[in-house]
DNA sequence: TTTAAATTTAGACACTTGTATAAGCAACAA
DNA sequence: TTGTTGCTTATACAAGTGTCTAAATTTAAA
């Protein structure tokens, strides 16, 4: 990305942010991403593609921040006082919630792109990595005699598996229904 | 892919996939795939463009082939006589022995190619698939009480995510200690 | 060997991509 | 008010992409 996201934007670089992931939120609801062009894009927001570039490296790029712009959702440094142990719940509760909140879009993005084609996969992946970086930092993992690297990406995984197939693949469950599949893949007690 | 590879191919055919395929491993091994086009591909392999694209769609589509072709070690045809429960153990060992002997071409791409990045994303998004086609066909998941395409999927992943550990991570491991962290990431007893 | 079917190829097409340059414009401080 | 600074924009460029045509060639069958 080339606009840096950690300083905050300026109004008018906000405004830009917004016109472009907003265009691209559009264009994901009406066809499939092979055939969304930066100048189309560019076309709809009204903007020359010299300014699309300045923001971002590409078009993938772009999709990411509109990720970027869902996860906000997930409100990771509100944290909740729990045990070490309680926070993969906690987590994944959210993301559920994001996922859930997010359902029309999915649907509508699923209707144009296959499920394992490059966009479902960033989006799938931008989540993953999301995941990794609030377990990695949350969970005591000493008690599993596995590396620490190796697991905590064993729990986003699995954690994501479970979305997936709640949310992409339409398998309705609720929250408790998914706490019990959680449960079960990750074989919890061994380290929770 | 516009190849139709169940038939079996002419030997024309043969020589054509197999001069693609040579190039694409070359140049995995040279440069980042983002700077790899069906321009150069076409140039080293001496074919017309036109006939690049009488046989795959896009060069995402020739490295899906590459894979298939190293994927064809994996044998997955040739059936080891064991318990149901032990399939899972028996296909870890082919793909681990797959991922060993191309140990040399895995390394060069990561010195080329993010480990986040389409290229590493494409190679193990094939591998899982086939994983997971494998395991879906071979597994009675019927103790679990959990959906068979959920553990299924789950499994596959697991295997995968233990393979990139060993040898995209680069923490060598032999096949005693893969299993090791295999039993333990899936609580194996549970449903094997 | 001849003929019919299938593939390969040259060349052109409209389009997209990412970069680079220089002109234009706005905000802000002195 | 006047610069200075930095972002936006118009425009152009060299390259790549995927598709299409019709001619050339290969392949397989009779």
């Amino acid at each position: 990305m080339k606009y840096d996201l950690t300083k905050k934007p300026t109004r008018g670089a906000q405004r830009t942010l917004g016109l472009f992931s907003n265009t691209m939120f559009e264009l994901l609801s009406e066809e499939p991403f092979e055939k969304i062009s930066v100048n189309k894009i560019c076309d709809i927001s009204n903007f020359p593609r010299a300014t699309f570039y300045n923001y971002f490296d590409d078009k993938f790029d772009l999709v990411d921040y509109c990720w970027y712009v869902i996860a906000q959702d997930i409100e990771v440094d509100k944290v909740t006082k729990v045990k070490s142990n309680q926070s993969l719940i906690v987590y994944f509760d959210r993301l559920y919630d994001v996922f859930k909140s997010n359902q029309h879009l999915l649907d509508n993005i699923l209707q144009y792109n296959d499920f394992s084609g490059q966009l479902v996969n960033s989006f799938i992946n931008y989540f993953k990595d999301k995941m990794q970086e609030i377990l990695s930092k949350t969970i005591d993992y000493s008690k599993t005699g596995l590396p620490v690297e190796l697991i905590a990406d064993h729990c986003s995984e699995t954690v994501i598996l479970v979305l997936k197939w709640i949310f992409l693949k339409h398998h309705d469950a609720n929250k408790q229904l998914a706490h019990e599949y959680l449960q079960k893949l990750l074989n919890l007690d061994q380290f929770i």
